[in-house]
DNA sequence: TCTAGATTAATGCAATTGCATCAAATGTCA
DNA sequence: TGACATTTGATGCAATTGCATTAATCTAGA
């Protein structure tokens, strides 16, 4: 194979997972918000914070994990702040940065937006993803979609 | 396995195809911007027109095959019409409708852009899935993912 | 120490998106 | 035909995003 030529396979390959993906978001984003609930990224920023455990993440690192744009994150969190799913906190020895931490009312929203968005998922992908060995089978291959 | 719960490791994988994903488009929507390109969405339309040939699409047939809302589709083409990509006419039998065709300039920036487009995700997906087997794979894993 | 440069996060402004609604045309059915 | 529902596409308005800039703090080197 060419090295630097994908084949029209490959980008076709590439076009219809980016449709896939695309269809599955969009119902489960729609899902959520007729179940009453927030956006699909706000409990990714809730979720990384779990995650995190009791000292929180700085913005920089909510940054990193979800990949979204500085100005994003921003954004995001004041909110979350205003809907009192995360506290801001000055950074103990950081005077520029700050610390951002799960209340216990984001703790509450994750549990109860998980039931919702397990069984939206479930609906929308595809049956025979469903088990176990499929996911694994994904996994490896996006092993090599993330880096080769 | 259950059928209703997808097991933890299918939700990570699922939520990890959307990073991966996520990190790959947003990188070609970068590179393209970078080389003076308006965004992947354009390119999406005007390739879907250019398939579509001399009839062109009806709006709605737009949203269908490109998974988007009924005003961003509206919005999106008159985006493409004031930059002189695409023409509307109105639909010969149909009052109501209308119907978008490629212009010559419209072709000419799908054969501008594709190079870059191509080389882009080139660029950012993993190198093992640059091949035509792991294309059929994911091609065939995608038929799952798509509809069980 | 002092200064230039880098890092961290916020924000003003323009562009885009989402949501609801609207107008025009078509279709249906008595 | 004549009302009523449906389909097609546009649009006002609010929310969100993207981009560029700014302010504050930190770091490294003279």
């Amino acid at each position: 194979m060419n090295e630097d030529i994908p084949s029209e396979a490959v980008i076709d390959a590439w076009i219809n997972l980016v449709r896939a993906q695309h269809r599955v978001l969009s119902s489960v984003e729609t899902d959520l918000k007729s179940a009453g609930f927030p956006p699909l990224a706000w409990y990714d920023v809730l979720l990384e914070l779990r995650k995190a455990g009791d000292d929180g993440l700085r913005p920089l690192e909510i940054e990193a994990r979800l990949l979204l744009a500085q100005h994003s994150v921003s954004r995001l969190v004041d909110r979350l702040e205003k809907a009192g799913h995360v506290e801001r906190k000055a950074h103990e020895t950081d005077g520029r940065g700050q610390r951002i931490r799960l209340t216990s009312e984001g703790r509450g929203l994750l549990e109860q937006m998980w039931p919702a968005y397990r069984s939206s998922i479930n609906r929308h992908i595809g049956k025979k993803l469903r088990d176990d060995d499929a996911a694994k089978e994904l996994a490896a291959l996006l092993g090599r979609l993330l880096d080769g």
